[in-house]
RNA sequence: GUGUUCGUAGCUCAGUUGGAUAGAGCAACGGCCUUCUAAGCCGUGGGUCGGGGGUUCGAAUCCCUUCGAGCACACCA
């Protein structure tokens, strides 16, 4: 379906083209003076130059012709040359006709679907989640609903951090207390048990134990990357080890993440590249692509146009083992075999920005992938607190994020019980909808890349640019159109009217403006554009709400086409909170 | 040092790719509930868009310069 301001623009750059003008300069566009008038044309202004014409003039040649529009109600001419404009009534109601009937509401569905690959969320085996986990997974799962929605065929993967020298540390840390476990008795060749010798809390603080205790104890940092060797060399024990500390680890992440409705397609890690590893590196150095330096295997990622120093892409430590970059690239390799994606797009700490430029040259370089794959390193800011530093505890430590989420959850049981009076079950789980819909919409609402303040009061406040605000706009919907039901009256059967109010007008072009937002917001991968867009969707729908009493309205057709856009505006609400990853309520 | 991102109201942020008088939310102040959820709506105050210069009919937006802040700069991930 067309979008609305191509639809508008439509009859204004058919005068242009007659009048010997460029058509593109009758694209017409929101007006910034919604006092004088809805839309604007600058096309007038903008062909002055080129024709060597005052804009006056030529805008005046164009509004002779609009006497009798089809779309317009209002052409006129201001000085230096806009070209003002209003459109007819019936315009917009057959167009938010036309998107009610349309499979997603108007949104073109994609005629070539892409497939994209999505790599977020990047949690490490064996250690809680924290905030910094927060922002990847949140805003990954809006980027592939998104993309989802647009028709694309989209796979997520978590790539947890599931090898390497922490799991030696887990291991040893694991033999100096319980040095009697089968696993470590190396004459033992029977099954293992099929439970895990550990919980997952005692998992948690193993860690940082044998963590700590590396740095302070030599000999037993030996000895953790001797036991990380012998995982890697498929000791039995080990391997059987490693396998509990997955599972129990792995069952513990999806609860965690299933909290914050995040769904992963894939659940690999690096450990599942690792075999592949050396058989790319061989590839690398018999293309001639990967060569020594300072002990190290590298290849060149320079370019010609570089303004900065763009250090070689590392693929082997100068003692030969393998780094981040080596199971990145494998892990490309991997995702091109396996699925060949059209798009490959990295929610990860913007950081590591320049990491993942030479990855990116590195993956090309070697033709891992081909020109027809994009990369894209969407990377996110810092989640700080209110002091403008990174966020933290009261005491200073990290912030684990199911404490996080369940203060949260706390703060809007406590406000949802304070105003209303509902059932234990009930406000249990509004207060978890809402909660999700503060953290989440908290997020999103600013801009990926930038840097963003968590502000725990401000997003859990019910007031102003919130998740909780959009909820509740929801919420006023759902229940006139349940007691529009209650009052026994067909919501399917309700059609459109022309709007009777400047509120109803504003609500309507609000509402036909989805598929555009929608659209741009995949191409930018920006759903802060899908916030900033339903918010001002629920300001007119409560400007429109404030002065159209609708149960009580005796013109049925006149309400029936109320209930028809109230219908529509609540689709278009929960559709957009849908891709940004929470739902609402029935009540709250 | 090199590169990079950024600097907009007291605070947190938008700004449709160069358009008219720079917008929201919070905070402050003043109104609106016998009627569909007041978690809402309406209004008031608040600005040298870090500073300076340039490009042009026109700049928060593009270029130069300067000040300030964050981040990154091969054997961590």
């Amino acid at each position: 379906m067309k979008k609305i301001l191509d639809l508008l623009s439509e009859e204004m750059q058919n005068w242009f083209e007659q009048a010997g003008y460029d058509r593109d300069l009758g694209r017409i566009s929101i007006s910034n003076r919604p006092d004088l008038c809805e839309f604007q044309c600058n096309g007038a202004m903008a062909g002055a130059k080129k024709y060597k014409k005052a804009p006056l003039l030529i805008a005046n040649e164009i509004m002779a012709m609009s006497t009798q529009s089809q779309t317009y109600s209002k052409v006129e001419v201001v000085p230096p040359g806009f070209l003002n404009i209003n459109v007819k009534e019936s315009v917009i109601r057959d167009y938010l006709c036309e998107m009610g009937q349309a499979s997603r509401f108007g949104v073109e569905e994609a005629t070539k679907p892409l497939k994209i690959m999505i790599d977020y969320g990047g949690p490490n085996v064996a250690k809680p989640l924290h905030v910094g986990h927060l922002r990847s997974a949140i805003i990954g799962e809006s980027v592939k609903r998104i993309a989802r929605y647009m028709g694309h065929d989209v796979v997520g993967d978590i790539h947890l951090g599931d090898w390497g020298l922490q799991m030696g540390l887990i291991i040893t840390e694991l033999c100096e207390r319980n040095p009697e476990l089968v696993y470590f008795d190396d004459t033992y060749s029977g099954e293992y048990p099929n439970e895990a010798p550990f919980t997952i809390s005692e998992l948690e603080e193993i860690y940082p134990a044998a963590s700590k205790r590396s740095k302070e104890d030599e000999e037993y940092k030996q000895k953790a990357m001797e036991a990380t060797f012998k995982l890697q060399n498929g000791v039995r024990g080990y391997r059987a080890l490693w396998n509990h500390i997955m599972h129990v680890s792995v069952t513990d992440l999806k609860k965690n993440y299933q909290n914050l409705s995040v769904e992963f397609d894939l659940w690999k890690g690096e450990s599942d590249v690792q075999d592949r590893i050396p058989g790319m590196v061989y590839y690398m150095k018999e293309g001639g692509y990967a060569y020594e330096s300072a002990g190290a295997l590298v290849v060149d990622v320079k370019e010609e146009t570089d303004t900065k120093e763009v250090p070689p892409c590392m693929i082997l430590k100068s003692d030969g083992a393998s780094l981040y970059n080596t199971t990145d690239l494998a892990t490309i390799q991997e995702r091109m075999e396996e699925r060949n994606p059209d798009h490959i797009i990295y929610v990860v700490d913007k950081r590591q920005d320049l990491y993942f430029e030479q990855v990116f040259r590195c993956a090309r370089k070697t033709k891992l992938v081909g020109d027809h794959t994009r990369l894209t390193f969407l990377g996110f800011g810092t989640m700080n607190g209110k002091d403008g530093k990174p966020f933290k505890t009261r005491e200073g430590g990290v912030m684990r994020l199911e404490d996080l989420i369940r203060d949260i959850n706390e703060e809007m049981y406590r406000k949802i019980t304070e105003n209303r009076v509902v059932s234990e079950d009930e406000a249990r789980m509004t207060a978890q909808m809402v909660a999700l819909s503060a953290i989440k919409y908290g997020d999103l609402s600013n801009q990926a890349s930038k840097d963003y303040v968590f502000d725990v009061e401000r997003f859990t406040s019910f007031e102003g640019d919130t998740g909780p605000y959009i909820l509740y706009t929801i919420v006023r919907i759902k229940s006139i159109l349940a007691k529009y039901r209650e009052m026994g009256k067909d919501v399917e059967a309700a059609r459109l009217q022309d709007p009777g109010s400047s509120s109803e007008k504003d609500l309507m072009m609000a509402i036909s403006n989805f598929n555009t937002v929608m659209e741009n917001a995949f191409e930018e991968i920006a759903p802060h554009k899908i916030c900033a867009y339903i918010f001002d969707l629920s300001n007119a729908f409560n400007r429109f709400y404030h002065e159209t009493k609708i149960l009580t309205e005796e013109d049925s057709v006149k309400q029936a086409g109320w209930i028809a856009l109230l219908e529509l505006a609540r689709n278009i609400l929960e559709t957009s909170i849908d891709v940004l990853g929470f739902k609402a309520p029935e009540r709250m």
